[in-house]
DNA sequence: TTGCCATATCGTATATCGACGATAGACAAT
DNA sequence: ATTGTCTATCGTCGATATACGATATGGCAA
C-alpha cells in the first residue's frame, strides 16, 4: 500500500549504543505485570480504594478466587502491590515507589 | 512479619465502579506488547531513530531474524509500530499516537 | 482443641509464547 | 526470466500463562 520513495525513512543512521539490556528487562518486568485485564482491574481497584482485602477484590472479578489470588502474586513479585496480613485477612495495596518507577520508565521512553 | 492493626488498612470502602472492562483490555494489550525485553528494546531502537529498517534491528539483537519479526508483528498489532515497505526492505517506526496513548494511559493510572 | 474463615498453593488441562530453521513471497538488479 | 536480497510466514518444540477445583495453611473465636 503505502510505498515511500527510497531515502525518505531511516534518517539517522549512526551507531547506536544498545539500550541497556538490564533497563529493557526492567520496564518489561513492569509492564508484564500489567499484560492482563484482570491485572490491570486489580491494580485500578487498589488505586482507587488505597487499599483492599483479597475477598473484595474477588468479588469485584469474574474469575474464581484461586486465579485472583494468582494474579495478585504475579503483582506482588512485579513488585507493584504489596501484602500486609491483616488478622485472617490480607490487605493488598499499591506499592507506590514501584509505580512511580513504572511510570518515570513509561513517560522517559 | 508486618502485622498491621485492624482498621489501619482499607481506608475506603464505599461503593466502587468496576474500572471499564475496554479500558483495562486496551492498556492491557499496550503493556503486554512491551512485556518483554526485546520487545523494549526494539522500541527504543526505533524512537532513537526515528525509523529503522528490519535488517537493522536484526544486527542489534542477539535473536534470529525470524524471531525479531515475529516481536515486531506483535508491536504492529499492537499498533506502537507501523511498517513501511520501502523497495526490498521494510521500514518501522513509532506510531507516536499510540506511544502517547500508552503513556498518557499509564500517567493516569 | 476444635472449627471457621480467608487466603495461598497444588495439581491439572489447555492455550499461548518465544525460539529456531526452513521456506515462501516481494522487489531490484542483471 | 533469473538471481539475489530482504522480510514474513510456517512448522515445530519446550517453556510458561491462565484458568479451575481441591486442598493446605494460618489466624481467630468459641
Amino acid at each position: 500500500m503505502v510505498k515511500a520513495k527510497s531515502q525518505t525513512c531511516c534518517t539517522t543512521s549512526e551507531k547506536l549504543a544498545l539500550p541497556d539490556v538490564a533497563w529493557a528487562e526492567d520496564l518489561a518486568k513492569l509492564t508484564w505485570a500489567l499484560a492482563h485485564p484482570a491485572r490491570v482491574r486489580i491494580v485500578r481497584l487498589l488505586l482507587n480504594r488505597e487499599s483492599c482485602v483479597c475477598g473484595e477484590i474477588v468479588e469485584e472479578m469474574p474469575l474464581a478466587q484461586s486465579t485472583v489470588s494468582q494474579h495478585l502474586k504475579i503483582l506482588k513479585e512485579s513488585g507493584l502491590v504489596k501484602g500486609e496480613i491483616d488478622g485472617p485477612r490480607v490487605c493488598y495495596c499499591i506499592n507506590a515507589d514501584a509505580m512511580a518507577k513504572l511510570k518515570k520508565l513509561i513517560a522517559d521512553l
